[in-house]
DNA sequence: GCCGTTTTCGGCCCGACTGTTTTCAGTCG
C-alpha cells in the first residue's frame, strides 16, 4: 500500500504551495490527498488499471504526479518546492498547534527542521522569544509533542487490525502455515499497537519464515529464523512472527497475548500448585505437560474460566474467573443498529439513501442519522430548516423501506455553558439527540464538568457524543470529573457514547468501566462519514469489551421498538 | 489544479477561537 506515501507527499505539496501564497492549488492537492488517504484499495492497483484519474479531486495534473510517486517514491515537483523550505513539514504540522506558517516561522527564526528540533527549542524556552509566538504557544507545542510521542512508533488499533487481517490472508495463501493468529496488544484490543505479534504453526518452519520475509512490502528483515522472524514493512510497522509446535500453540497464544501483569499473576497461580507455566505449556512438578495446544485448557487446568483477551490486564479478571463471575461481554452480533451516522447533508461523503442501503446490507435493523448542526460553514452543518426537511425526508424514506428503520437525529454542539445550538422545539421532534463538544476544549476542570453535567441533564439529550473528545495521538481528553458526569447521566437516563472511530475510541475502556459502574448505558456509534466506516463498529465493540460491557449495558443492543419511548 | 443540472471559464468552505497583538494572523474544524 503506497496510499500513505502518496497522501503525505500531496499534503506536504499543498502546504508548501500555500506558504508560497499560491491560490487554490493547495486546496486541490489537499483534496486529492484526502481522497487517496481514505481509499480502501491500494493506489498502485488503481494506477495499474489507470482508474486513479477517475478519483474525485484527481485531474490530469495530479494523476500524473500520483503515477510518479507510485513508480519512483518521489515527486520532482515536491522536491523542488522543498529546496526552499527543507523541513519535515508533514511531521511538524501533525503537532497540535503547529500549522505551516508556524513551522516556517520556527525554521526561519530557529532553524527547526524536525520534531527533534522542535522539542529541543520548545524545552529550551526559545519559542516564546520568537516574535509572533509566545509562552502560551510554547506550552501548547510541548503538550502537543507529548501527545504525539505517546503514539510514536505505534499504530492505531484500526490500522493494526486491518494490517493483521491482510497479512494473515497473504501468509495463509503461501500454503506454508497451519494456524496463524494475531496475539499481543492487538488481540487485547488496545487503542494503539506497537509491534504486531503473529503466532503460527507450520510443518516446515523454515519455509514458513521464508514466506514472511519474502512478502512484497518488506522493507527490512530484522530476524530470520525457524522459531522467530521479524520484519519491518514499508509502512514502518514491525511484525514479529513466532512459529511454535502445534502442541504449544495454546500456551504460546496465552503467553504472547499478555498482558505482562496478567501473565505474571497466572504464573504465580501455577507456581502455587507446584507447577510451571511458560510459552511451551503448563507442566506439573515432574515436568509432564498438563496443557499446551489450546489456550482454554491452560485456564481450565488452573481452575479458572477462560478469560477474554480484552480483560487480561490483571485488573480483577482473575478473581472473577476464579469465582465464575466474569461478565458475558457484548459481541458484535448483539448490536442491532448504529446510533451515530453522517450523510452529505453535513460533512458525510455519501447520501442518505446510500448510507441506509449500506447499513441494511450489513444487517442493521435501524440507524440514526445524526448530522452536524450548522456550526462552522466549513463542515456544512444543518440549519433548523434543514433539520425539518431531513425529518420529512426520513419519514418518506421509511415508508418505502423494508428491513431497516431510519431514526431521525442530530449531533448538536455543546456550547460553552452546556446548552445546545438547536431550539428545544426541534430537539423534541428528533428520535436521537447526540450532544457533542466541538469547541472550547480547554475549559478548566470545574467549568467543563459543570458544562457536561448540564448537558447530560438536558431532557432532550439522549447521548453524550465522544465524551472526552480526545483524538489518539493528536489531542488530549478534556479535563473533567467523569464520575460526577456519569452520576448525572445515570440519573437522567443519558447514555455515554463509545465512539468507534479508530482515532477516537471514546469513551475508552477504563472510562467505559467506570460509566457502567455508575449505572450509565452505552451507545455504540461508528460516527460513519462513508459506507465503509460501518466497519469501525468492530473497534467500538473491542473498546466496550475492554470496559467489561455486557449486552445489557448497550443501548443499541435493544430492538428499535424498545429503544424509543 | 479541479470542476460543472445556471459555467469548459471562472469560481473555489468560512466562522470560532486563541494568542498575539492594539486590529490581526494562524489553526482548527
Amino acid at each position: 500500500m503506497k496510499n500513505r506515501l502518496v497522501a503525505r507527499i500531496l499534503y506536504e505539496t499543498a502546504d508548501l504551495l500555500a506558504l508560497d501564497d499560491v491560490a487554490f492549488k493547495p486546496q486541490a492537492y489537499r483534496r486529492a490527498a484526502q481522497v487517496v488517504e481514505s481509499l480502501a484499495a491500494p493506489i498502485e492497483e488503481l494506477v495499474a488499471e489507470g482508474t486513479h484519474s477517475d478519483l474525485p479531486g484527481v485531474g490530469p495534473a495530479i494523476a500524473k504526479k500520483i503515477v510518479e510517486i507510485v513508480e519512483t517514491g518521489h515527486l520532482k515537483y515536491h522536491d523542488e518546492l522543498k529546496t526552499k523550505l527543507p523541513i519535515d513539514l508533514f511531521a511538524l504540522t501533525q503537532v497540535d498547534g503547529v500549522g505551516p506558517k508556524t513551522a516556517k516561522l520556527l525554521y526561519d527564526a530557529l532553524g527547526v527542521c524536525s520534531l527533534v528540533d522542535l522539542e529541543r527549542v520548545a524545552r529550551a524556552g526559545k519559542i516564546r522569544a520568537v516574535k509572533g509566538l509566545g509562552a502560551k504557544t510554547e506550552e501548547k507545542i510541548l503538550r502537543g509533542l507529548a501527545e504525539t510521542r505517546q503514539v510514536e512508533g505505534r499504530v492505531l488499533l484500526g490500522t493494526a487490525d486491518d494490517l493483521a487481517n491482510d497479512l494473515i490472508g497473504r501468509l495463509q495463501a503461501s500454503g506454508r502455515f497451519g494456524r496463524i493468529e494475531a496475539a499481543g496488544s492487538l488481540r487485547r484490543g488496545r487503542e494503539t499497537i506497537g509491534d504486531l505479534d503473529l503466532l503460527a504453526t507450520a510443518d516446515d518452519p523454515r519455509a514458513a519464515a521464508d514466506a514472511l520475509v519474502s512478502l512484497a512490502d518488506v522493507e527490512e528483515v530484522l530476524a530470520h529464523g525457524p522459531k522467530k522472524s521479524s520484519i519491518r514493512l514499508s509502512n514502518g510497522v514491525q511484525i514479529d512472527l513466532r512459529i511454535v509446535p502445534p502442541e504449544s500453540f495454546g500456551a504460546a497464544l496465552q503467553y504472547f497475548t499478555g498482558s505482562k501483569a496478567h501473565n505474571i499473576a497466572l504464573r504465580k497461580r501455577a507456581v502455587a500448585k507446584g507447577w510451571k507455566l511458560n510459552e511451551y505449556g503448563l507442566f506439573d512438578e515432574r515436568g509432564d505437560v498438563l496443557a499446551g495446544s489450546e489456550e482454554a485448557d491452560i485456564y481450565d487446568r488452573l481452575e479458572l474460566r477462560w478469560i477474554p483477551p480484552e480483560l487480561r490486564e490483571d485488573d480483577g479478571e482473575i478473581q472473577h474467573a476464579e469465582a465464575g463471575t466474569l461478565p458475558q461481554l457484548v459481541e458484535l452480533g448483539d448490536v442491532r443498529g448504529d446510533l451515530h451516522v453522517h450523510t452529505d447533508w453535513s460533512d458525510g461523503k455519501a447520501g442518505l439513501g446510500e448510507m441506509v442501503d449500506a447499513a441494511r446490507g450489513r444487517g442493521f435493523e435501524y440507524i440514526a442519522i445524526t448530522d452536524h448542526v450548522k456550526f462552522a460553514e466549513v463542515i456544512g452543518g444543518l440549519a433548523s430548516d434543514d433539520v425539518r426537511r431531513q425529518i420529512d425526508e426520513i419519514a418518506r424514506l421509511n415508508e418505502t423501506l423494508e428491513g431497516i428503520r431510519v431514526l431521525t437525529g442530530i449531533e448538536a454542539n455543546v456550547q460553552e455553558d452546556g446548552t445546545l445550538d438547536l431550539p428545544d422545539e426541534l430537539l423534541a421532534r428528533l428520535d436521537v439527540v447526540i450532544a457533542s463538544v466541538h469547541s472550547a476544549f480547554r475549559q478548566a476542570k470545574g467549568r467543563m464538568t459543570a458544562r457536561l453535567v448540564r448537558v447530560v441533564e438536558d431532557e432532550h439529550v439522549d447521548i453524550l457524543g465522544h465524551p472526552t473528545t480526545r483524538k489518539i495521538g493528536e489531542r488530549p481528553a478534556v479535563d473533567a470529573e467523569w464520575d460526577a458526569i456519569f452520576e448525572a447521566a445515570a440519573k437522567h437516563g443519558t447514555a455515554m457514547e463509545v465512539n468507534a472511530n479508530p482515532i477516537r475510541l471514546d469513551l475508552n475502556g477504563e472510562l467505559v468501566r467506570r460509566a457502567i459502574a455508575a449505572g450509565v448505558k452505552l451507545a455504540l456509534g461508528t460516527d460513519a462519514h462513508a459506507p465503509e466506516h460501518f466497519d469501525f463498529l468492530r473497534l467500538g465493540i473491542l473498546t466496550a469489551r475492554r470496559g467489561w460491557a455486557t449486552k445489557g449495558d448497550v443501548l443499541n443492543a435493544l430492538p428499535a421498538g424498545k429503544l424509543l419511548p
